[in-house]
DNA sequence: AGTGTTAGGAACCGTTCGGTCAAAAACACA
DNA sequence: TGTGTTTTTGACCGAACGGTTCCTAACACT
């Protein structure tokens, strides 16, 4: 029995971390994020608290949807050789920057490099999706023939290494390469963790 | 036939260039910038010109001062094997966290992502830097046993791959991971990668 | 000692920052 | 239709922002 709220939480969030993603947390003003999301100052304030709060709740809207995504892909029987789960979700990076020119990288790295330091609730989310790429990393080499013999502790290190390698690669990709160049560093790594 | 400069160029620097790693560019407020230089805010503006000047400089200086120190190391003939050259390089990463409790990262790395898509000159910077690290891994690895019969595009590939894993690392120190962990990863990378 | 030039310092600029608040509006329920 | 509850809205807040200006201080050179 109250007035209910007229915009939708999700949209709103999916725009706010575009800001975010754009423009770090320091770089994003609340009018950048007001504008982009079509809500009154008061309206964010009454549904998140704060900036940082905000903040938060786009991380979490990023491990609901893009996290979730790519450790789908990692996990996806549809594609029954792990090895190529894994190919297709590095590539992502090299088409993103080809296909859209978005050089916005990967929100989760660039808010562990800025943001994480500063503040152990965002450290704790960012650990906790780094956590789930590497679960999904682990999945992807259960179905590879390359490693499905392994224990489990071995793969473990291989899904850290490749996830480190992803971070790495994002880097690159933030830095200014060229989607070309992007690749071919995806094809090095690969090879040499004997993903390929 | 002027008042000379009362302050040390460089000392200033390295003081800014403290702020900016800790804070990033947006988190760093000129206050902060002029109380860890202890110099008045002309002084900065005229030797400057502003924060994105400053900001350029400290660049410069961490180009001068820390990856040139990265670079001499992967250089250093008094280390004759290579491998062993990379293998103390990526051990400070670790390093730091442990000793230091360091978790700023590497200023590079840190710049690449909160201030490179925005800002043409300073990606070039931060090119060219990136370039002077994958350079010197290609010293290392001409040193290295494993490498050293690879013609140069191979060697060029493989050094450009260390330094992605080198990258990745450093994300990772960021993200919390304990010293320990930092260098279980770096044994299982420069196990792949062939280094040892 | 006088002069030209530049550094130093502090007050000050308008703007924008993140955040608050009170009143109006929109619903659910009776 | 009236009432209670919650959202919306935009005006408003003090503080901090990056940047400028102007006057004084300190030197080099003659």
């Amino acid at each position: 029995m109250a007035r209910p709220r007229e915009f939708d939480l999700n949209s709103t969030l999916e725009q706010a971390m575009g800001v975010f993603w754009e423009k770090g947390f320091e770089g994003a003003s609340l009018s950048d994020l007001l504008e982009a999301m079509q809500i009154a100052r008061g309206s964010l304030y009454k549904a998140f608290g704060d900036k940082r709060g905000l903040f938060l709740a786009t991380l979490r809207h990023y491990d609901d949807t893009c996290i979730t995504a790519a450790v789908e892909l990692l996990c996806d029987k549809n594609i029954p050789d792990g090895s190529t789960r894994i190919v297709r979700l590095m590539e992502s990076i090299a088409l993103a920057v080809e296909v859209h020119g978005d050089r916005r990288g990967c929100f989760l790295c660039n808010s562990v490099v800025d943001q994480a330091p500063h503040d152990k609730e965002i450290e704790a989310e960012c650990k906790r999706m780094m956590g789930r790429m590497e679960r999904g990393f682990v999945v992807a080499l259960r179905s590879s023939d390359n490693f499905k013999h392994l224990n489990s502790n071995k793969l473990s290190e291989n899904a850290r290494n490749l996830n480190v390698t992803y971070n790495g690669l994002r880097v690159m990709a933030k830095a200014g390469y060229l989607a070309s160049e992007i690749r071919k560093a995806i094809h090095t790594a690969l090879l040499e963790a004997k993903v390929v």
